[in-house]
DNA sequence: GTTTGTTACGGCTACCGTAAAGATC
DNA sequence: GATCTTTACGGTAGCCGTAACAAAC
């Protein structure tokens, strides 16, 4: 049983069983991916991929169980030589994040500040996306680190970790009757206006209808945005109301726009890490976390990884 | 990178960083693992051991973790190998318990005979051993499965379920005058006389002695024993009055003896198995483990295998 | 007919074992 | 001096790529 092998196999199944395909991606000739996983299927005395005459068409039961555990094998495989690096450019090296608009925009500029200042030279690099972009990001190893609110719950290779809780604010033009209400904003108040916010998927947006639905009110919702940039940008040319994260708005930015506290109407969604489980994290990688989320140790990041299918049960 | 590598890299560690055995137990030239860990070494950038001149003396730090990798992705490579075995033969194989004599003698009987009317071409092998030992057949893959009552609890690798409670009972001569006593049983009376039972380490031992200290009893043990069968014969001797596990007590066999529950006076132990975290278990292995504690289904299992940890913390 | 997988064959890498030399205790 | 590791070197297995063939859509 050889590595490659394992590498020939998973890749073969990764491009939905082309075994042409495979060899293209992996820079080599297909006749030896053939070979070899007939020479694998030979020494484990399995068939792994059932064949269609000469068409691969399908995993066989132990098949999926081969190709789940050749995978982390892989991955251990590029874990070791991740250790290699990390210990002979201690200081070098990369982290890629991978993260949505808001995140990106509002929460992690000041940890990346500081951890550039830490570790100057590491090649850090952000990766933007839908929850689920970015999730897959870090499940197929393309990013290191995921940072999202929603969506990012049901992937089994993933470790989790609760950052920080967060609540909405309503943003409206200054003038705007919003803006100088005497009491506590309530939805129906809301309601009465146009409404901007982020798109379905995005940073808590059902959380958002949730409140809206739980008292009967069905909200207008003229635009919705990936984006918390778009959606001030509207809200300031008079198009509606915004809901917006609170660490959002920025009053000194904000030029002409109000912010109203919203955190007794919606609930208070919670900003998540994502690691794969079976990654090896460089050094710098759990001092990022520390910085974005300093309750997180690296102690307490290691444990996570180790076992957190037990927080969730 | 090969696994052949890592095998020697292993295989190196575990024979006290010596090449030269680490050749002989794998069946190969010392050369050839010098060599191969030198390419590997180079391949990763990092010492992986630390050479005074010509001899290796230490693993860096940067070797262990790789150590740490190798050795569970070698685990992986012996699981594909299983998986191949379990589906060409799916009613053969091999099941290796290991296990203390009092398991072995009055707890697995029922279970093994039901096994083998199941699954009749297994071939079942049963190690005998203290706590330890077949704690340590297990983390080193010569028996798939432990059952022991003490001291298996602090191996990282292993996951342990717990089987079943149970408690002691007192054995004395019939004619005894701890046999015809019109109350429970109590420390005091059973300290008066000489005492028989486990030997350290053996069999919740350590849980008899803390219940005399509890009361401030300094009980008189005559012997200590590793399995009841040379507690009772001793008992029937009028050697002393012997405590064991109530399991091991048989009214139709122990013609002679007396048993007298003694579950107040001494915590209950429980009886759990140890399975390798990472090994591949057959499905045999599983009805097996249902088999001896029926609340334990293959779900259950494998839920602990993924993460145990959780459920110690 | 085109796409896709297998068989056949040759070159070449690199692994392994033997032999000898260098280091350490 | 004995043990142990590395270096040197030759044989050989087996991996890879090209080319031709066969099957499926």
């Amino acid at each position: 049983m050889k590595l490659q092998q394992l590498r020939y196999l998973v890749e073969v199944a990764k491009q939905g069983l082309n075994v042409s395909e495979a060899a293209e991606k992996l820079h080599t000739s297909q006749p030896g991916i053939s070979k070899q996983i007939r020479l694998l299927e030979d020494e484990l005395g399995v068939q792994i991929f059932i064949r269609n005459g000469k068409r691969v068409v399908d995993v066989t039961a132990p098949g999926r169980e081969i190709l789940r555990i050749s995978e982390r094998m892989l991955m251990q495989a590029q874990n070791l030589k991740r250790i290699g690096e990390e210990f002979v450019n201690v200081e070098g090296g990369s982290l890629t994040i991978a993260t949505t608009h808001t995140q990106a925009r509002y929460a992690l500029p000041k940890p990346i500040k500081a951890f550039l200042a830490r570790y100057p030279k590491v090649r850090l690099s952000i990766k933007q996306g839908s929850p689920t972009q970015i999730s897959e990001m870090v499940v197929d190893g393309s990013a290191d680190i995921a940072i999202a609110t929603e969506g990012i719950d049901h992937y089994p290779e993933l470790a989790m970790l609760d950052c920080y809780d967060w609540n909405r604010d309503v943003v409206v033009p200054s003038g705007h009757p919003l803006a100088t209400l005497d009491h506590p904003i309530s939805l129906a108040e809301i309601a009465a206006y146009p409404l901007i916010t982020y798109d379905f998927a995005f940073t808590g947006r059902n959380k958002i209808n949730r409140a809206f639905e739980n008292v009967g009110l069905t909200p207008n919702v003229v635009l919705t945005a990936i984006d918390t940039d778009v959606i001030k940008t509207y809200v300031s040319l008079g198009l509606g109301v915004g809901i917006i994260a609170g660490m959002a708005f920025e009053p000194e930015r904000d030029i002409g726009l109000v912010a109203v506290a919203a955190g007794h109407l919606f609930e208070p969604s919670t900003t998540r890490i994502g690691i794969r489980r079976d990654a090896y994290l460089r050094g710098y990688a759990f001092d990022f976390i520390e910085l974005f989320a300093p309750h997180l140790s690296r102690q307490d990041v290691q444990d996570a990884l180790l076992c957190e299918i037990g927080d969730a049960a």
